[in-house]
DNA sequence: CTGTTAGCGCATTCAC
DNA sequence: GTGAATGCGCTAACAG
């Protein structure tokens, strides 16, 4: 019963059923209100005898403007990611834009054919969680349609950007192992090159020139890129001479992965870290974590970029940088609460 | 910078600053080899100046054929949607397509109109996971496009489908349970009504019935929507008479509930449950999953939606059923392995 | 109230 | 090698 390609009814159909011609077929399906009632119920009669579905793609090529937000994320299966697409999903369906959504997988390389490819399919803005720190593309495509960066800012693009409180979020959670005493505190972190990485990574060292305690390089260790990686570098560090009575992990799979280091390991350690996630609280170990509503980034990423498609012909306004507040949440308290 | 509405070039403009006609500029983006070297650089010079991309919208109309496909979840936030969407993604990709993606919240009365929107926008097929067992939309869409079901199956449709074991797994998981010598196992389900509910609820019932032990329907509960209605349930089957010895979860977010519960009582029991999920095995208790590859799932649906549309022209082959196998993992074993 | 004309940007077909 | 005409499905602007 599938339609084989090209025997979708068109106006023309359903006008001979209707017998009117196309022009007025367009003008029931609009709403427009000079048409007689008759005629319109003819066609409405012979839209649904034959199944009749506007071509957008047409409408798209008549009026300009196809209706679609292109999203690039880095990687749909990290929680984080794949809620702030629900966030950006959310407002864009409000505001009657469909979703073409590409994952990046954090490839930057990859990245430049993913948003041409977007913008050939004419959407009319983009919202992109850069790979990269190379953008170029990200300029080109800029010629084309406003583009609002997410969760990590643009690097030498005047355009608009959502970002966390990367720094103040680290500096906070750091504040509060410091505060319980602990004086020798590892950071496990994603790569520095990244935004995140960098500003969370002097957040924590913020934290401790507060209070005058010198951090032990020794204990820092960067770039790492998943949870096996950090299971890795949390047992090593567990193995030194000085081990560390805390940790600071920059996001959530570095903390999945200590955590999982720390009972293969069958140790007790607080740990402190960006991002919240499922089961933190039963964890049975003192998790201090950086929370923050994620879809709101792509909810918040996508109310700006709507503003700038509301506003085309106007003078665009000047670019803005919207921040997501995050908050430190203890996790796993002793007593079970 | 950013180009208004309509300002963007056409191949009409490439051509004028080349000096050539649209036609030919159409033949060098192309690749057609009948065109010479000089006027080829020329072209290709005009279109880097201009920043010139073809037009998707204007190509779809005229070569008829989108490019895309539209892919409807029921929540992109759980990780097993997520991990679907990524598979999609992967293969859809693979054979130049792009996904169109729709969040349905798994409101099964929103899913309509989700779905004549993607129709309308002219995608190529859909995959769709149902979020209710009404689906005469379906039955209408599948007049325009081939339909793939994902995770649940059509309830008298003929189309594609792709399922896990569901009963297979859950009575695997349940046999476990009782070889391990429970007899009050308790079940906590989603509503019955989805076609994954029912199933691994048969399962565990056959898992009972293989060995000769009577399930108790006071320690079933069925229709949880979410992890705190798991942890509902499940505080109230700790505060029974009677206790079950052992849970059997049917989904990622109730074992989650449960799991919740547990600790709040301070209590452990073995608990088996359908998908696995992050830090599984680091709780300290025992669990046995039933675990599967969520991305196989999306990849084969697209797989299966991508050979139709490779077939269009031919007879349509009958509608297949492709299971993505599961597999009985223990986690949290008490020797930390 | 309804129909005709024209064109959105591109590619197929046919000329030269 | 290259260009001109034509139409994909739809709708704004103009008839009538």
């Amino acid at each position: 019963m599938t339609a084989r390609r090209g025997g979708l009814p068109t106006m023309h159909d359903v006008g001979r059923l209707a017998q009117v011609s196309a022009m007025t077929v367009s003008r029931v399906l609009k709403n427009d209100p000079g048409v007689s009632t008759a005629t319109r119920e003819r066609v409405f009669a012979a839209v649904d005898r034959l199944g009749y579905r506007r071509n957008q793609t047409a409408r798209s090529l008549r009026l300009g403007g196809s209706g679609m937000i292109g999203l690039v994320v880095t990687n749909l299966a990290n929680p984080f990611y794949s809620r702030l697409a629900l966030g950006v999903q959310e407002v864009a369906t409000e505001y009657g834009f469909r979703v073409l959504l590409s994952n990046s997988g954090e490839q930057a390389d990859r990245e430049p054919e993913l948003i041409d490819g977007l913008v050939d399919h004419q959407v009319e803005g983009l919202i992109v969680v850069p790979a990269g720190s190379r953008q170029q593309h990200l300029a080109a495509a800029m010629r084309h349609v406003p583009v609002v960066f997410a969760a990590r800012p643009p690097a030498g693009l005047d355009t608009d950007c959502v970002l966390v409180e990367d720094f103040h979020g680290a500096r906070q959670a750091t504040a509060r192992l410091l505060a319980d005493g602990h004086t020798r505190v590892a950071f496990l972190g994603n790569p520095p090159a990244l935004y995140t990485g960098a500003e969370r990574l002097r957040g924590f060292w913020a934290a401790h020139e507060e209070v005058g305690v010198e951090p032990d390089n020794a204990l820092i260790r960067q770039g790492l890129v998943d949870s096996a990686a950090a299971e890795r570098a949390t047992l090593d560090l567990l193995e030194q001479a000085e081990r560390p009575t805390a940790l600071f992990c920059t996001n959530n799979r570095i903390s999945q992965g200590s955590i999982r280091a720390l009972y293969k390991a069958d140790t007790t350690l607080p740990v402190a870290g960006f991002d919240d996630f499922d089961l933190s609280d039963v964890l049975g170990l003192p998790l201090t974590l950086v929370s923050y509503d994620a879809d709101e980034i792509g909810r918040q990423a996508a109310r700006l970029l709507v503003d700038r498609l509301d506003h085309r012909d106007a003078e665009p306004p000047p670019s803005r940088r919207v921040t997501v507040p995050t908050r430190v949440v203890r996790r796993g308290s002793p007593d079970r609460g």
